[in-house]
DNA sequence: TAACAAAGGTCAAAGAAAGTCAAATAAAAT
DNA sequence: ATTTTATTTGACTTTCTTTGACCTTTGTTA
């Protein structure tokens, strides 16, 4: 069954045109049938930086909501920036996949690429006796950026 | 006698369409009127990946389990017999790149995928406070083998 | 310029699934 | 007959979604 927030998504993506749109919070969660704050919540559920969103929103008379998709282009520069400001040194499941649904995106790994790292750094690949899973994945996930990195 | 998950498990199977198959664990559960972590041992039990299948789910509204069934072949036989004779449950790092050596020379790995193994089960990205790095990389090498068995 | 209206933002509580784990049974193996 | 393995159940946990009350910012107007 999709909830409200999967519909949401899916009419805000077939909206993009360039990338690109502006909406009312308002006028949306009013067309859907929904609390206004729902919208927050897609917006900040499936419209990350992290899946190459961007969103800028202004209040007040005349207030909206804006939602560019950016592409990243330079593969080392990206790489690096995740690294620093999304890895350190603990790292959960849930927000390494994020990272690399985001690499996927970027063209970056490709499918097979992702799955391999991906459990890699599962839980279940993971589980030992002390706990330090998010340490370790942490580890695993910088030094295979940084592994990929090299690439000529 | 056929017990509860054998039915089950034969239900799951017959529902089974294009391999695929989504369902709610509450409904299943109340259809069969057993509890949901019935379900649960169900799919442990009789769809793991040894036996083909691959299970995702989502919890929360919306919640769902998905189970695929993915095709078996000589690659998924072969990594089946290194996964059982030479990987157990301790993997030094030289023996580990003989194995990754050997799936390259079949091409069941690619030169990237290589090196994104190799560096994820490397005694850096596996240095860590208590010492089993031998059962890390075991575990770690052989979900990823059981990963790459997935695909078509 | 002070008030009001019109956006959008935040946060926490309630609801909706699924997951885990261990105790109790049942079945099979030795 | 005893031990081991497999199944069933249910209490408790975690994750994701929905809702609503209250907050902040910005534009308009008396």
């Amino acid at each position: 069954m999709k909830t409200i927030s999967d519909i949401i998504e899916e009419f805000i993506l077939s909206q993009l045109e360039d990338g690109e749109i502006n909406l009312s919070r308002n006028e949306l969660a009013n067309f859907f049938n929904c609390a206004p704050s729902q919208i927050n919540y897609v917006l900040t559920t499936r419209f990350t930086p992290m899946k190459g969103f961007d969103v800028e929103s202004k209040r007040g008379g005349g207030g909206y909501i804006k939602i560019v998709k950016f592409s990243t282009s330079d593969k080392i520069e990206h790489i690096n920036h995740i690294i620093k400001n999304y890895i350190g040194d603990n790292l959960d499941y849930n927000n390494a996949i994020m990272i690399l649904d985001n690499l996927l995106t970027n063209k970056i790994i490709d499918k097979k690429e992702y799955k391999i790292i991906a459990t890699a750094i599962s839980n279940k690949s993971l589980s030992n006796p002390i706990n330090n899973q998010g340490l370790l994945r942490a580890k695993i996930l910088t030094n295979i950026l940084r592994e990929i990195c090299k690439e000529e």
